[in-house]
DNA sequence: CTACCTCCTCCAGCGGCTAGAGGAGCAGGG
DNA sequence: CCCTGCTCCTCTAGCCGCTGGAGGAGGTAG
């Protein structure tokens, strides 16, 4: 049996802030953990785990629905691919969207920081990024 | 000397609905455009480049302050780049964390839509966002 | 037994939007 | 020239995703 760990340990370890562990478990994002006796709330390895899917998840700018979607798919081993695979794709698509957008931004960036004691006259950050030639966006 | 739009056109080509774009000028993240006679904001090709960089930053789960630093990097030419270095290089090390996450999580994901009849019973989707041996963050 | 730390619940507030009310500007057709 | 209808204006209230504090109970160490 594996060791399980209260909340401040899982906070610590998934680098989630307390309050939002537990608004995670009120909006049904992370089950209900078991408690101990004196009512605190106990959290296994798998739990730390899926903290720290949702918090890296969160910090790629997926919003908690598709988290959901994705926590889902990862979560019912039973469940056939077929059902999942439009999920899935949706996802794919916008990773590489995502993928392909800060790319280019990251080389821009990088640009600016190579030209130390120049100026940033011809700086093109906000011309790469508003660019949208890659989107697949319907509504521009 | 280029037309100008209205905030309902600035919208349609930023992908940014109206409030939110009334919203970005009051807390200062796009300056207040000109006005027409009858007090109707116009928007010029600049401003919509900015629109379109702050949307695509925003998916890209960029915060507003962040967003105001790159900003504010690319809109100051006579700015010596080396005060500007140090916000560059922080933003370039969170983008690059962002790509290699999201990288994995591509890979992942692609991984699950291949497997058009089978199961996902060995889905690491968790697994490999959870992991974070590319975090640079002190926090965990 | 006391001190102190972590945990509990409840609730209020903040950042980043989003939507609706109520009213004025403006463009096109009759 | 006026009416219809669309877009715009400001103002305010609400939603999502947290975040922090009050007030109190559990647990552990000296």
């Amino acid at each position: 049996m594996q060791r399980a760990v209260a909340i401040g340990g899982a906070s610590r370890a998934s680098g989630i802030k307390i309050p939002t562990i537990r608004y995670y478990e009120q909006i049904g994002l992370l089950p209900s953990p078991s408690r101990t006796e004196g009512n605190r709330r106990l959290y296994d390895e798998d739990d730390l785990s899926r903290l720290r899917f949702i918090r890296h998840a969160r910090e790629l700018g997926f919003e908690v629905d598709a988290i959901r979607q994705l926590l889902d798919l990862a979560g019912h081993p039973s469940r056939p691919c077929r059902d999942a695979d439009e999920i899935a794709r949706t996802h794919l698509a916008e990773i590489d969207r995502k993928i392909a957008r800060l790319s280019a931004l990251r080389e821009e960036v990088e640009r600016m920081t190579r030209c130390r004691n120049e100026t940033v006259a011809d700086c093109r950050v906000i011309e790469v990024l508003g660019d949208h030639c890659e989107c697949i966006h319907d509504q521009h």
